[in-house]
DNA sequence: TTGTAAGCGTTATCAG
DNA sequence: CTGATAACGCTTACAA
């Protein structure tokens, strides 16, 4: 059994606050009985029990992180930024992949509120244009107000009006990028492969789509724009419906792995890319230069969306950040490569996986 | 702040022993106290505080795993399985990235002891034919014969003679089979590019592939034996030496990600695959086939991996299964495409990404 | 500066 | 079958 803070007072001769004190510093110990202290501790390779600790406390340094889905490059590479951040802090992370299913992330939610997590990044599939929405996400803002201070961190997106913290990319300007990137090369028929539509990611790349079409003066015909649930396979389903009700020259899909999956229908109809059509994606994931042709995109910085949200949680655990909601957004940038732009040759690029 | 049993006792008219009664059905409650009891915690919405049930029942519904990398798309399937049996029990799953760094590793574990993890599923660094690591696999398999009894379930290795459950692939037989399918298309001088050598399995997987060419009357040169981390620039710097030192026509990497990283590197030497050499590699991840050509390799059952893994773990932690550890073997499988045999061509699988 | 003691929300052991 | 009550290991007023 392991040694109880009983145990170590009893060992060095002092009481069991004097122990507590010498290991939160919270209160001065003299030095002669804090050495005493220290003795008893490490002879009994003493640990403080966390959950005592958080019985008392409601600090469980533990953190929970809510994906959408672990079969994402993506979200591999924010997972690990967070846990680079909040593993310093001696902190856990308690993973859930809510399977993109709202009823699921709710789930998780109660889970680890019950569960007196200190904090939670989550990249949530509620809605707020949908009533029966805002109910739900009215609570997530309420958790960080409540008596029990449950700080919430939005991933790619805001989480409501209440103005919770967030770290996003500009989906909008990033979509509108590329976009106008396919229509520098020529292409007027663009169509696009929207991701899941609760989600205001898609919402907004598809409205980045939209502007810059409008902007170049081309009405964007409702044929054009088809939903995919973010796979591979759903891209490559998309991709054939667009070849056969379409004629478009250029497709943008709203994440890489669509555009994957696109490319592989267009090349089972034996045109070229990007000669007869031309392909773009979003994220920037690392498949994307072993194929041939390697994909454009747009690059999104997720591992360091992983970090910045880990430490903006953290800061509002430790209550160094207070006030408002923060709404962080990062740069993207736009890689072009060899599915719009046939002079372009890129290598693999092994790094970072 | 949420209810606690106190609430639900006073609202029932009962005894917080008689809610807690309802709440665990440990101990019979008469039919009319029961319901008053339920429909207090319903209007209360009380669910148990598992801190302080585990605090008391040192249970705590959650399970650790400690995989070497995130950057794994082979660990990110595993942990898929894992999560999918566990979290139909209501466990939740800690997650730690041992970043291949043993003194992480037993941090990591240490964290999860005092932490009261229920168990653990470790894929560990740790080398029985180390002196100094003995002592330390001696502690995980005193883990699970504690008083605490945290059960540890061993990843694609056993964690000692102490024998606690693992399961693991035949990574021995198949890295032979592998080899040999090299030898059958006429390759005599075949290179291996070994992964991280304090990992038994990258020992097994070496094993095999001297077992085949021993087999076959070859006897391996030292040249032809390097040795990498897993990672595909590990195998890209590797390879670049194995075509500086030795003149072999095949190279059988420890997995993958490195054979990818080969495959760079031959190509930048103006050589063909397979022609002028052959690449196969082990595990079967999903870029596999968007390469070009695609990779022969073993196939892993990944996500089965996790799946049982957290089987075996949930079956120790409910009791179900005593005695002595087991070992499980799970089947793997050749899988030849383009990289060593140019006859073969394989389409991009969308699948499971 | 130090110690005592009252909880935190459960579960488990007793009497009744 | 039910209800007090004592732990579990810790933090934190409050007293000394």
């Amino acid at each position: 059994m392991a040694a109880s803070i009983k145990d170590v007072a009893r060992a060095a001769g002092v009481s069991i606050s004097t122990v507590s004190n010498v290991m939160t510093g919270r209160r001065p110990v003299s030095s002669e009985l804090a050495d005493r202290v220290r003795n008893a501790i490490e002879s009994l390779s003493y640990r403080t029990n966390p959950i005592a600790s958080g019985l008392k406390s409601s600090r469980t340094n533990t953190i929970g992180v809510i994906i959408t889905t672990f079969q994402s490059l993506f979200f591999g590479q924010v997972l690990k930024g967070i846990q680079d951040a909040v593993s310093k802090k001696g902190f856990m992370v308690n993973v859930f992949d809510s399977n993109n299913n709202l009823a699921n992330e709710k789930r998780y939610i109660k889970q680890l509120e019950s569960f007196m997590a200190d904090g939670v990044i989550l990249l949530s599939l509620a809605d707020y244009n949908n009533p029966e929405d805002i109910d739900y996400l009215k609570t997530i803002g309420e958790l960080s107000t409540n008596r029990k201070r449950i700080p919430v961190v939005g991933l790619e997106r805001t989480l409501g009006p209440a103005g919770t913290d967030a770290v996003i990319c500009d989906n909008r300007s990033a979509a509108a990028a590329v976009t106008r990137h396919l229509i520098s090369k020529g292409h007027r028929r663009i169509a696009h492969i929207a991701g899941i539509m609760s989600m205001e990611m898609s919402r907004l790349r598809l409205q980045g789509y939209r502007d810059a079409l409008t902007e170049a003066g081309v009405r964007p015909q409702n044929d054009w724009i088809v939903t995919g649930d973010f796979t591979p396979y759903s891209g490559y389903l998309r991709m054939h419906e667009l070849l056969k009700k379409t004629n478009c020259t250029a497709v943008f899909a709203a994440n890489d792995q669509m555009a994957i999956g696109a490319i592989k229908a267009i090349r089972e109809k034996d045109l070229r890319i990007p000669e007869d059509i031309a392909v773009a994606g979003f994220d920037d994931i690392f498949p994307d230069t072993l194929i041939t042709p390697s994909l454009t995109t747009i690059h999104v910085p997720a591992y360091q969306m992983g970090k910045i949200a880990a430490n903006m949680l953290l800061n509002r655990i430790d209550g160094i950040a207070g006030g408002p909601g923060e709404k962080l957004t990062l740069k993207t940038q736009l890689i072009v490569r060899g599915s719009t732009d046939a002079e372009t040759r890129s290598a693999w690029d092994l790094s970072n996986w």
